[in-house]
DNA sequence: CAGTGTGAATTTCTTCACAGCG
DNA sequence: CGCTGTGAAGAAATTCACACTG
């Protein structure tokens, strides 16, 4: 199955998981290929790589790809999670409930602040870096979040392979290399700032001629939940 | 310039301002390769095609390449940010200090609760949505960051676009469909966890054999800024 | 008929490999 | 000699387009 293919699993399994709260039974690959930014074709050999099979002229069924994607996607199962390092984005994803709802309940914290170790968040202990390896054994940790500076990113990285963690989640910025087997995702705000400032400018310089005039401001629809 | 090529320019930037901290005058394109996970030649083709020389023999002039990849990123400029929604992900941004040091001042801050509205955030006030279209001219809005449910998400997108912010930072866990000209970036938490998922489970299956022992943990280094 | 499944065409991206230059 | 710049080859991903089927 090809990386790209595996990118948009993720937005599939949103688009479906919606039309299911929603009450559709089967769903079209136009349909979906709208609801996950992609097309239909695209939609349709994706599919097909994962060996689920629709019907025709009526589409797949709504309840067999959500199963069918979470399996592949391994989302039915538990990955304990190590956070490196405590600081604001540290401290934020500890709090943040998302990560455990999703099957990655945080077991241990990790820093080099001596004023940080012993203190718990949401019940679990920070404890000093050397204990990093214990830690990883005793917890069966599957999951390596780092959130430290990037000065150290790689110094982690090291450690959290070198102990069989292969599954790396990395907030700092800067890239980290890593041995084969190992799959790190990179999540870095300013790299997706830098971007979206190309594509501004770049679309600055096509569009503020006068032809493009800005669209006048509508109505707002309401915002809220 | 291809997407594939402006997705790593903020990669070779990073490395070159580490290699300009070093004290390196010159950089090679394969040392740039290995800084920034990615081929020799694919960093020349890139170059290339910003039109940016090297000398032959030599490498690549660290400082050009600095200022060069900089201009064409435009992060020599600023652009004004609204941010949509001040729950504990907005007001993670709002405190955040990168965003204003990458020329991203946040200048707005809009919510619906109104328990929240007339707030401050390090000086910036929460208003209530409706005022979003004032303020985007108000202040010369150019980024609008969603940090809202996902449920809603679409609605402020439509809003922002339509007062002709084209440049949307999306961390809600929802896809938004957006006019031509718009550029859209998604940071989703859940998205990275399944993609890591996927491949955890496949390297669980092909790795879990005896022919593949766990590494034995190593002596740490130093974890530490 | 509406919508899948898929060969074939196309486009995009990467990598090779080497001539050529400083 | 070391490293760039690039034609050409190759690989990967997307898209077309249509036969086919429930």
């Amino acid at each position: 199955m090809s990386a790209a293919t595996v990118s948009r699993l993720p937005s599939y399994l949103r688009a479906l998981v919606d039309a299911a709260t929603a009450g559709s039974a089967t769903i079209s690959s136009d349909t979906l290929a709208v609801e996950s930014g992609t097309q239909p074709a695209t939609v349709r050999r994706d599919l097909g790589s994962l060996s689920i099979t629709g019907t025709r002229g009526v589409g797949y069924d709504v309840k067999e790809l959500v199963a069918q994607i979470s399996a592949v996607l391994g989302v039915d199962q538990t990955w304990p999670v190590v956070i490196v390092g405590v600081g604001n984005l540290g401290r934020a994803l500890a709090n943040y409930g998302t990560l455990a709802d999703r099957g990655f309940p945080v077991r241990a914290l990790v820093d080099t602040d001596s004023a940080l170790i012993g203190q718990r968040i949401d019940g679990v202990i920070i404890s000093p870096s050397a204990e990093l390896p214990e830690l990883i054994e005793q917890h069966h940790i599957a999951v390596g979040v780092i959130a430290t500076p990037a000065s150290v990113a790689q110094d982690v990285a090291d450690v959290l392979t070198a102990c069989g963690v292969n599954s790396l989640l990395n907030f700092a910025a800067a890239s980290v290399l890593v041995p084969p087997g190992v799959e790190v995702r990179s999540v870095d705000l300013a790299t997706e700032l830098q971007i979206l400032s190309f594509y501004r400018q770049r679309s600055a310089a096509s569009g503020s001629g006068i032809g493009v005039p800005l669209p006048a401001p509508v109505h707002p629809p309401r915002i809220g939940s």
